[in-house]
DNA sequence: TACAGACCCTCTAGTTACTATAGAGTCAAG
DNA sequence: CTTGACTCTATAGTAACTAGAGGGTCTGTA
C-alpha cells in the first residue's frame, strides 16, 4: 500500500516528528524507502503505530510499550506478566491520584488562610508557603514523582 | 550563621544539586563565599529555599514559584493574584485528577478483556491495545447492573 | 609535615517523550 | 521552469532535576 509518512501522520493522529521518533527509538520498525528517500509504510506500521499511541494515551511509558511488544512476538507465552504489568500501571495510577488528592486538599487550606484583609504581606498565603502550615491538612505528604 | 551548602541540604532535605540548581536559575539568592570559594548561606536563605520546597511538594513549577515570590517582594501589593494563581492551580490538579480517573477505568476495562486463555496470542488485552475496543469505556458508556 | 577522607567547586551530560527549527532535497502541477 | 507541498537529516529545546568527571579545600591524625 506504501504511503508516507504523511500520509501515516494523518491517519493515525500522530505528528510526524513523532513517527519519526518512534522509529529511532526502535519501537516503529523502520519502513522501506522511495527512490527520493521517502519512508513507505504498510497496514503492518499503521497497526503498530496505533498499538503504540493507544497504550500512551493510557499513559503508559515507552519502556512499558516495548515490554508489551515483546509478548507481542510471542504469542504462545503465558499471559500473565501482561496482566501483570496492566495490573501495575493501574496502581501507579491509583497512587497518583492519591497523591493529588492530599495535594488539593493542601491547596485548599492554603486557600483558606487569606484573611480577607487586601494585601499581600497579611495574605497569609504566602505564610502558610513559608512555614508548614499549608501541610498540616493530611498524615504523610508524598512529594510528586 | 554562614553554613555551608551541605548543611542547608540537611537541614531542608534538599539535595545539594538541587540548591545549586536553584540559585542557577535565579529562585535562591547567590550566598556570600567562604576564602576556600565555598557558598555561605543564613537564615533568610534558609526560608527561602523551604518556601521553594514547600512549593514544589505542592506540584507548582518553578514558574509558579517565582511569580509568588514576586509577589513575596511586594507585600502593599494587592492579594487577589496570588488566590488567582492558586486557584488556577487546584484546577490544574483537578483536570489532572480526572483524566487520571478516566484513564483508570480504561485500564480496568483493558483488564477484563483477558479471556481466562492461558497464552499471549489469545489474551484480548494485546489485541485491546491494538484496536480501539479498549478506549470505549470513557464518558457516557452505562452499563446496567 | 604528610596524608586520608569528607566536603566543596565547576562543567557537562543524561533523563522523558516529544516539539520545533534550519537547511536541504523531492516531486507533481501549472 | 518555477512554485508549493511535502520530505529528509541533524540539532536544540522543554522541566526539574540527577549523576558524574576532574579538580580544590579543610580538618584530624600519624
Amino acid at each position: 500500500m506504501n504511503i508516507k509518512i504523511g500520509e501515516l501522520a494523518r491517519r493515525t493522529e500522530c505528528q510526524v516528528g513523532t513517527i519519526r521518533y518512534y522509529e529511532k527509538e526502535g519501537l516503529l520498525p523502520e519502513p522501506t524507502r522511495s527512490g527520493g528517500n521517502y519512508r513507505l509504510y504498510g497496514e503492518a506500521h499503521i497497526e503498530r503505530l496505533q498499538f503504540i499511541r493507544h497504550c500512551r494515551s493510557l499513559d503508559m511509558t515507552l519502556s512499558e510499550v516495548r515490554a508489551l511488544q515483546r509478548y507481542q512476538d510471542t504469542p504462545d507465552q503465558d499471559c500473565d506478566e501482561i496482566k501483570v504489568l496492566v495490573d501495575e500501571h493501574i496502581h501507579q495510577v491509583e497512587v497518583r491520584i492519591e497523591e493529588l488528592s492530599q495535594l488539593k486538599q493542601h491547596l485548599v487550606a492554603l486557600l483558606s488562610k487569606c484573611s480577607g484583609v487586601r494585601t499581600v504581606g497579611s495574605c497569609g498565603i504566602l505564610q502558610g508557603l513559608s512555614d508548614c502550615t499549608c501541610l498540616l491538612v493530611s498524615t504523610d505528604d508524598s512529594p510528586t514523582s
